[in-house]
DNA sequence: AACATCGGAGAACGTTCGTTCTCTCAACTA
DNA sequence: TAGTTGAGAGAACGAACGTTCTCCGATGTT
């Protein structure tokens, strides 16, 4: 194995892997070398401790995220659309086999106390996501507090979605979405407004 | 220390404190004994394990979360305004200087995946709170659908309240909560219909 | 062919932690 | 008073884990 890159690649596949499926303290190095086929010794040149490992593991995980979320909701033509299509797409996540909540916040609940560092990452990892529907909200032409409703409700799907092992909540939150997005006022016309 | 129940009382005031304000690995059981003045040979005759001690400060932790919600709920008359109470209370708990989020939801994170007990208290806790509201919806005579909803605004406030540290976002649930209740029919008149 | 370099496998080290054991002493009983 | 019981303090034990080190073989250079 002399590629560096392909060596750092499949350690932060292994760790995307371990970490949120069974929780970070839950895994050691060791699972994460076997995991990954890459030797202790390098996966200590690639990353200097296992806090590093991690910080990186939610890194990518929220770049990935993000992007994953964008790509579909931006398929969707009207903003109406696409912030319906926001919680489509959390039901398509939430029927993954592996769902298991989101990794910022089961990271926050056992690192959160501990660890700042980690924190931090759930604090932009959020941000981040409200961010986001803020701008699919703006876009409707409807109020930001919207917005914040809205992340209640996807947050909330995302937690309940993980404990019980329903994606259907995602629905609900949805139509609930959809009463808030209605019940607020909104250009008159569904297009074309300026 | 003669007294048995005593003795269970102040190492499990030591492990709710601990648990939830470090997370529950974070904590060894040298640091319950500390905090609690219980010596460890004591502590093994209460507790057989630590995940023993878990499980009872998980259910602890329940019924007094429970008992606390309810009271405050109850003082209100009217179905409406104790539906609303729910989210004045959660602001109330957000404000607790060591508010850490929902400590099921943070033993799920860290422990769900690793130890079903832990996955199966969470799960109770949440049902239970989930059927107190269902319980509210149907006594202001609306819909079951409504409680789903007002449950997912709930846990998004806990989670975003504990990541953020900002208490304010119990009145956007708040505000949301009223704006679903209002669009969900009721009885025409706001007292007795039967 | 001799040598240097590098990486892999996994042993080793030091620490932490859950759990048990030992030692000691105080309180009670005959 | 002698002996028994039980509790506390903390040492001890065994496992797990993060991190480093050693050994060895493969590769590439001259």
């Amino acid at each position: 194995m002399v590629d560096r890159e392909a060596a750092r690649e499949r350690v932060l596949d292994a760790a995307q892997e371990l970490f949120y499926s069974r929780g970070i303290q839950a895994v050691g190095m060791d699972a994460v070398r076997n995991a990954s086929g890459v030797s202790l010794k390098r996966l200590y040149q690639l990353f200097p401790s296992k806090e590093a490992l991690v910080l990186e593991f939610l890194q990518q995980r929220d770049s990935r995220w993000q992007r994953a979320l964008a790509d579909y909701v931006e398929a969707q033509p009207t903003p109406e659309e696409r912030i319906a299509a926001v919680f489509d797409w959390l039901h398509k996540w939430f029927c993954e086999p592996d769902y298991r909540g989101c990794a910022f916040i089961n990271s926050f609940g056992e690192l959160g106390a501990v660890s700042p560092e980690v924190a931090e990452q759930a604090q932009q990892h959020k941000r981040a996501f409200h961010d986001y529907l803020a701008r699919l909200v703006k876009a409707s032409g409807r109020p930001a507090k919207l917005a914040d409703q809205l992340a209640l409700l996807a947050e909330g799907a995302i937690t309940t979605a993980a404990i019980f092992g329903t994606p259907e909540i995602a629905h609900q939150a949805r139509d609930a979405a959809c009463l808030l997005m209605h019940t607020h006022p909104g250009p008159d016309l569904p297009q074309l407004r300026r």
